[in-house]
DNA sequence: TCATATTACTTAATATATTAAATAAATCAA
DNA sequence: TTGATTTATTTAATATATTAAGTAATATGA
Protein backbone atom coordinates (compact mmCIF):
# COMPACT_ATOMS: atom_id res chain seq x y z
CA UNK A 1 0.00 0.00 0.00
CA UNK A 2 1.26 3.42 -0.81
CA UNK A 3 2.34 5.27 2.20
CA UNK A 4 2.08 9.00 2.44
CA UNK A 5 5.53 10.62 2.95
CA UNK A 6 6.60 12.48 6.40
CA UNK A 7 5.80 16.26 6.20
CA UNK A 8 9.68 17.04 6.54
CA UNK A 9 9.67 15.54 2.91
CA UNK A 10 6.43 17.18 1.78
CA UNK A 11 7.33 19.92 -0.49
CA UNK A 12 3.58 22.26 -0.04
CA UNK A 13 4.11 22.12 3.75
CA UNK A 14 7.69 23.03 4.25
CA UNK A 15 6.98 26.17 1.76
CA UNK A 16 3.58 26.55 4.03
CA UNK A 17 6.05 26.59 7.01
CA UNK A 18 8.49 28.39 5.21
CA UNK A 19 6.34 31.40 4.39
CA UNK A 20 4.82 31.64 7.89
CA UNK A 21 8.11 31.52 9.65
CA UNK A 22 9.15 34.29 7.20
CA UNK A 23 6.11 36.40 7.54
CA UNK A 24 5.97 35.97 11.38
CA UNK A 25 9.05 38.00 11.77
CA UNK A 26 7.44 40.78 9.44
CA UNK A 27 3.64 40.82 10.81
CA UNK A 28 4.61 42.87 14.02
CA UNK A 29 6.13 45.31 12.15
CA UNK A 30 3.04 45.47 9.58
CA UNK A 31 0.29 45.58 11.83
CA UNK A 32 2.60 48.33 14.40
CA UNK A 33 1.48 50.43 10.59
CA UNK A 34 -2.07 49.40 10.59
CA UNK A 35 -1.31 47.28 7.69
CA UNK A 36 -2.53 43.78 6.81
CA UNK A 37 0.00 41.27 5.16
CA UNK A 38 -2.16 41.54 1.94
CA UNK A 39 -2.37 45.29 2.29
CA UNK A 40 1.46 45.52 2.34
CA UNK A 41 1.62 43.34 -1.10
CA UNK A 42 -0.23 45.78 -2.92
CA UNK A 43 1.50 48.57 -1.64
CA UNK A 44 4.98 47.35 -2.64
CA UNK A 45 3.56 46.98 -6.15
CA UNK A 46 4.12 50.28 -5.97
CA UNK A 47 7.89 50.46 -5.46
CA UNK A 48 8.28 50.43 -9.09
CA UNK A 49 5.52 52.36 -10.78
CA UNK A 50 3.28 55.80 -9.77
CA UNK A 51 0.21 53.85 -11.03
CA UNK A 52 -1.11 49.99 -12.00
CA UNK A 53 -3.88 48.22 -13.30
CA UNK A 54 -6.34 46.41 -11.64
CA UNK A 55 -5.35 43.39 -13.68
CA UNK A 56 -1.44 44.14 -13.12
CA UNK A 57 -1.48 44.95 -9.01
CA UNK A 58 -3.52 41.33 -8.93
CA UNK A 59 -1.25 39.92 -10.81
CA UNK A 60 2.25 41.26 -9.08
CA UNK A 61 0.63 41.21 -5.78
CA UNK A 62 -0.72 37.92 -6.42
CA UNK A 63 -4.10 38.49 -5.15
CA UNK A 64 -7.07 37.10 -7.12
CA UNK A 65 -9.32 40.17 -8.78
CA UNK A 66 -12.29 39.71 -6.00
CA UNK A 67 -10.27 39.77 -3.00
CA UNK A 68 -8.56 42.99 -4.66
CA UNK A 69 -11.38 44.72 -5.11
CA UNK A 70 -12.14 44.60 -1.79
CA UNK A 71 -8.58 45.00 -0.12
CA UNK A 72 -8.55 48.11 -2.43
CA UNK A 73 -11.79 49.04 -1.50
CA UNK A 74 -10.20 49.06 2.57
CA UNK A 75 -7.13 51.25 1.47
CA UNK A 76 -9.13 53.89 -0.11
CA UNK A 77 -11.16 54.08 2.67
CA UNK A 78 -8.05 54.61 4.64
CA UNK A 79 -7.19 57.27 2.12
CA UNK A 80 -3.92 55.33 0.88
CA UNK A 81 -4.34 54.70 -2.71
CA UNK A 82 -7.08 56.13 -5.28
CA UNK A 83 -8.82 54.47 -8.05
CA UNK A 84 -9.40 56.39 -11.34
CA UNK A 85 -11.02 55.18 -14.88
CA UNK A 86 -8.72 55.57 -17.88
CA UNK A 87 -11.11 57.61 -20.67
CA UNK A 88 -9.21 55.43 -23.01
CA UNK A 89 -10.69 51.76 -21.79
CA UNK A 90 -13.53 52.79 -20.10
CA UNK A 91 -13.42 49.10 -18.14
CA UNK A 92 -9.98 49.23 -16.77
CA UNK A 93 -9.97 51.18 -13.10
CA UNK A 94 -6.38 52.74 -12.67
CA UNK A 95 -4.94 52.50 -8.77
CA UNK A 96 -2.62 55.28 -7.87
CA UNK A 97 -0.71 55.52 -3.89
CA UNK A 98 -2.18 59.04 -2.01
CA UNK A 99 0.07 61.48 -0.87
CA UNK A 100 -0.50 59.78 2.57
CA UNK A 101 -0.19 56.12 1.22
CA UNK A 102 3.10 57.23 -0.48
CA UNK A 103 4.45 58.21 3.15
CA UNK A 104 3.15 54.83 4.76
CA UNK A 105 4.65 53.43 1.76
CA UNK A 106 8.22 55.28 2.58
CA UNK A 107 8.00 54.84 6.68
CA UNK A 108 7.60 51.14 5.92
CA UNK A 109 10.44 50.12 3.36
CA UNK A 110 13.47 51.20 6.07
CA UNK A 111 12.04 48.58 8.76
CA UNK A 112 11.13 45.81 5.85
CA UNK A 113 14.60 46.07 4.73
CA UNK A 114 15.73 46.17 8.52
CA UNK A 115 13.99 42.46 9.37
CA UNK A 116 15.09 41.33 5.99
CA UNK A 117 18.99 42.22 7.07
CA UNK A 118 18.37 40.77 10.04
CA UNK A 119 16.97 37.24 8.07
CA UNK A 120 20.06 37.56 6.56
CA UNK A 121 21.76 37.71 9.73
CA UNK A 122 20.60 34.35 10.74
CA UNK A 123 20.85 32.38 7.86
CA UNK A 124 23.65 33.43 6.13
CA UNK A 125 23.83 35.51 2.82
CA UNK A 126 25.01 32.82 0.56
CA UNK A 127 22.20 30.65 1.95
CA UNK A 128 19.72 32.99 1.64
CA UNK A 129 20.81 33.98 -1.73
CA UNK A 130 21.27 30.22 -3.02
CA UNK A 131 17.32 29.45 -1.66
CA UNK A 132 16.25 32.53 -3.13
CA UNK A 133 17.42 30.85 -6.49
CA UNK A 134 16.19 27.97 -6.22
CA UNK A 135 12.53 28.97 -5.59
CA UNK A 136 12.95 31.21 -8.48
CA UNK A 137 13.83 28.41 -10.45
CA UNK A 138 10.86 26.22 -9.43
CA UNK A 139 8.69 28.88 -10.09
CA UNK A 140 10.00 28.98 -13.07
CA UNK A 141 9.97 25.30 -13.65
CA UNK A 142 6.67 24.60 -12.39
CA UNK A 143 4.85 27.89 -14.05
CA UNK A 144 1.73 26.66 -15.97
CA UNK B 1 16.44 57.15 0.61
CA UNK B 2 16.25 52.82 0.94
CA UNK B 3 14.96 51.12 -1.64
CA UNK B 4 12.40 47.99 -1.41
CA UNK B 5 13.98 45.02 -2.72
CA UNK B 6 12.75 43.63 -6.26
CA UNK B 7 9.92 40.57 -5.75
CA UNK B 8 12.78 38.50 -7.26
CA UNK B 9 14.70 39.21 -4.28
CA UNK B 10 12.05 38.97 -1.54
CA UNK B 11 11.87 35.78 -0.02
CA UNK B 12 8.25 36.01 1.56
CA UNK B 13 7.29 36.80 -2.33
CA UNK B 14 8.99 33.60 -3.55
CA UNK B 15 7.73 31.40 -1.05
CA UNK B 16 4.19 32.79 -1.86
CA UNK B 17 5.00 32.15 -5.13
CA UNK B 18 6.29 28.47 -4.62
CA UNK B 19 3.74 27.31 -2.50
CA UNK B 20 1.36 28.39 -5.55
CA UNK B 21 2.86 26.68 -7.91
CA UNK B 22 3.37 23.66 -6.22
CA UNK B 23 -0.23 23.29 -4.38
CA UNK B 24 -2.30 24.36 -7.95
CA UNK B 25 -0.56 21.11 -9.10
CA UNK B 26 -2.09 19.28 -6.34
CA UNK B 27 -5.31 20.90 -6.31
CA UNK B 28 -7.32 19.63 -9.20
CA UNK B 29 -6.86 15.88 -8.12
CA UNK B 30 -8.30 17.08 -4.45
CA UNK B 31 -11.18 18.98 -5.96
CA UNK B 32 -11.96 15.73 -7.75
CA UNK B 33 -12.03 13.81 -4.57
CA UNK B 34 -14.29 16.58 -2.96
CA UNK B 35 -11.39 17.79 -0.72
CA UNK B 36 -10.55 21.41 0.06
CA UNK B 37 -6.64 22.35 0.44
CA UNK B 38 -7.20 22.41 4.29
CA UNK B 39 -9.26 19.39 5.06
CA UNK B 40 -6.35 17.31 3.26
CA UNK B 41 -3.81 18.92 5.58
CA UNK B 42 -5.84 17.71 8.19
CA UNK B 43 -6.52 14.15 6.78
CA UNK B 44 -2.98 13.83 6.42
CA UNK B 45 -1.97 14.17 9.80
CA UNK B 46 -3.85 10.77 10.02
CA UNK B 47 -0.96 9.21 8.34
CA UNK B 48 0.98 8.50 11.02
CA UNK B 49 -1.88 7.95 14.03
CA UNK B 50 -5.37 6.81 14.29
CA UNK B 51 -6.68 9.73 16.95
CA UNK B 52 -5.79 12.98 17.63
CA UNK B 53 -6.33 15.47 20.15
CA UNK B 54 -7.35 18.81 18.71
CA UNK B 55 -3.97 21.26 19.94
CA UNK B 56 -2.25 18.73 18.32
CA UNK B 57 -4.21 18.71 15.20
CA UNK B 58 -4.37 22.25 14.80
CA UNK B 59 -0.09 22.02 15.03
CA UNK B 60 0.18 19.54 12.66
CA UNK B 61 -2.49 20.63 10.04
CA UNK B 62 -0.72 24.05 10.69
CA UNK B 63 -4.64 25.68 10.94
CA UNK B 64 -5.29 27.75 13.94
CA UNK B 65 -7.87 26.36 16.38
CA UNK B 66 -10.60 28.26 15.34
CA UNK B 67 -10.28 28.02 11.31
CA UNK B 68 -9.67 23.74 12.71
CA UNK B 69 -13.26 23.90 14.73
CA UNK B 70 -15.48 24.63 11.59
CA UNK B 71 -13.28 23.03 9.14
CA UNK B 72 -13.60 19.55 11.67
CA UNK B 73 -17.29 20.15 11.82
CA UNK B 74 -17.55 20.03 7.83
CA UNK B 75 -15.28 17.19 8.07
CA UNK B 76 -17.58 15.71 10.38
CA UNK B 77 -20.91 16.26 8.91
CA UNK B 78 -19.65 14.55 5.53
CA UNK B 79 -18.71 11.73 7.96
CA UNK B 80 -15.07 11.81 7.13
CA UNK B 81 -13.72 12.12 10.81
CA UNK B 82 -15.47 11.54 14.06
CA UNK B 83 -15.10 13.91 17.40
CA UNK B 84 -15.11 12.23 20.82
CA UNK B 85 -14.07 13.44 24.23
CA UNK B 86 -11.85 12.21 26.81
CA UNK B 87 -12.63 10.82 30.29
CA UNK B 88 -9.72 11.78 31.41
CA UNK B 89 -9.86 16.14 30.67
CA UNK B 90 -12.87 16.85 29.64
CA UNK B 91 -11.88 19.97 27.84
CA UNK B 92 -9.58 17.37 25.55
CA UNK B 93 -11.85 16.50 22.01
CA UNK B 94 -10.17 13.54 20.22
CA UNK B 95 -10.44 13.13 16.29
CA UNK B 96 -10.62 10.16 14.72
CA UNK B 97 -11.20 9.32 10.99
CA UNK B 98 -14.05 7.14 10.42
CA UNK B 99 -13.88 4.59 7.96
CA UNK B 100 -15.29 6.51 5.12
CA UNK B 101 -12.85 8.67 6.29
CA UNK B 102 -9.88 6.13 5.39
CA UNK B 103 -11.30 5.02 2.56
CA UNK B 104 -10.94 8.55 1.34
CA UNK B 105 -7.39 8.83 2.74
CA UNK B 106 -6.27 5.61 1.04
CA UNK B 107 -7.54 7.09 -2.52
CA UNK B 108 -5.71 9.99 -2.06
CA UNK B 109 -2.49 8.74 -1.21
CA UNK B 110 -1.17 7.38 -4.61
CA UNK B 111 -2.87 10.28 -6.57
CA UNK B 112 -0.65 12.70 -4.14
CA UNK B 113 2.47 11.05 -4.72
CA UNK B 114 2.11 10.63 -8.25
CA UNK B 115 1.97 14.01 -8.83
CA UNK B 116 4.50 14.29 -6.14
CA UNK B 117 6.81 12.52 -8.75
CA UNK B 118 5.92 14.64 -11.89
CA UNK B 119 7.00 17.86 -9.62
CA UNK B 120 10.37 15.43 -9.31
CA UNK B 121 10.70 14.98 -12.23
CA UNK B 122 10.21 18.23 -13.31
CA UNK B 123 12.63 19.92 -11.00
CA UNK B 124 15.22 17.07 -10.39
CA UNK B 125 15.28 14.78 -7.41
CA UNK B 126 18.81 15.70 -6.25
CA UNK B 127 17.96 19.51 -6.77
CA UNK B 128 14.04 18.77 -5.03
CA UNK B 129 15.83 17.15 -1.81
CA UNK B 130 18.51 19.85 -1.80
CA UNK B 131 15.71 22.16 -1.82
CA UNK B 132 13.70 20.33 1.36
CA UNK B 133 16.83 20.22 3.05
CA UNK B 134 17.50 23.87 2.87
CA UNK B 135 13.30 24.91 3.83
CA UNK B 136 13.70 22.39 6.63
CA UNK B 137 17.35 24.31 8.12
CA UNK B 138 15.39 27.35 7.45
CA UNK B 139 12.49 26.65 9.44
CA UNK B 140 14.32 25.14 11.88
CA UNK B 141 16.51 28.74 12.05
CA UNK B 142 13.71 30.97 11.87
CA UNK B 143 11.20 29.30 14.34
CA UNK B 144 10.28 31.09 17.63
C1' DT C 1 -11.16 24.08 50.45
C1' DC C 2 -11.78 27.82 47.65
C1' DA C 3 -10.43 31.66 44.92
C1' DT C 4 -7.31 32.20 41.11
C1' DA C 5 -4.88 30.90 37.19
C1' DT C 6 -4.24 27.98 33.36
C1' DT C 7 -5.61 25.03 29.61
C1' DA C 8 -8.45 23.53 25.66
C1' DC C 9 -11.55 24.70 22.83
C1' DT C 10 -15.41 27.59 20.80
C1' DT C 11 -17.72 31.87 19.39
C1' DA C 12 -17.63 36.28 17.35
C1' DA C 13 -16.12 39.83 14.29
C1' DT C 14 -13.68 41.21 10.53
C1' DA C 15 -10.47 40.25 6.60
C1' DT C 16 -9.15 37.36 2.89
C1' DA C 17 -9.57 33.22 -0.61
C1' DT C 18 -11.97 30.80 -4.09
C1' DT C 19 -15.32 29.85 -7.60
C1' DA C 20 -19.12 31.15 -10.27
C1' DA C 21 -22.08 34.48 -12.07
C1' DA C 22 -23.12 39.26 -13.35
C1' DT C 23 -22.15 43.65 -15.54
C1' DA C 24 -20.50 46.84 -18.68
C1' DA C 25 -17.25 48.34 -22.11
C1' DA C 26 -14.67 47.09 -26.11
C1' DT C 27 -13.82 44.13 -30.12
C1' DC C 28 -15.01 41.17 -33.84
C1' DA C 29 -17.53 39.12 -37.68
C1' DA C 30 -21.15 38.71 -40.89
C1' DT D 1 -24.17 48.21 -38.24
C1' DT D 2 -25.54 44.90 -35.12
C1' DG D 3 -25.43 40.61 -32.71
C1' DA D 4 -22.00 37.68 -30.54
C1' DT D 5 -17.72 37.32 -28.17
C1' DT D 6 -14.11 38.86 -25.34
C1' DT D 7 -12.12 41.64 -21.71
C1' DA D 8 -11.92 43.97 -17.10
C1' DT D 9 -13.87 44.26 -13.07
C1' DT D 10 -17.41 43.58 -9.46
C1' DT D 11 -20.90 40.96 -6.86
C1' DA D 12 -22.31 36.91 -4.53
C1' DA D 13 -21.79 32.75 -1.87
C1' DT D 14 -19.16 29.89 0.78
C1' DA D 15 -14.68 28.60 2.99
C1' DT D 16 -10.72 29.96 5.54
C1' DA D 17 -7.51 33.28 8.42
C1' DT D 18 -6.76 36.16 12.23
C1' DT D 19 -7.41 38.32 16.65
C1' DA D 20 -9.97 38.89 20.67
C1' DA D 21 -13.19 37.40 23.90
C1' DG D 22 -15.92 33.76 26.04
C1' DT D 23 -16.71 29.22 28.36
C1' DA D 24 -15.89 25.22 30.81
C1' DA D 25 -12.77 21.92 32.87
C1' DT D 26 -8.57 21.33 35.30
C1' DA D 27 -4.61 22.60 38.09
C1' DT D 28 -2.47 25.43 41.69
C1' DG D 29 -1.58 27.75 45.96
C1' DA D 30 -2.72 30.09 50.28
Amino acid sequence: MAKLRNINRSLPMQLLLARESTMSLFRPMLRSFGLTDQQWRVLRVFAGCDYVEAFELSQRSMILPPSLTRIVKNLEEDRLVKRTTVSEDQRKVLITLTAKGNRKYKQVVPESEKIYRSIENKLGKRELDDLLKQLVTLNKNLEN
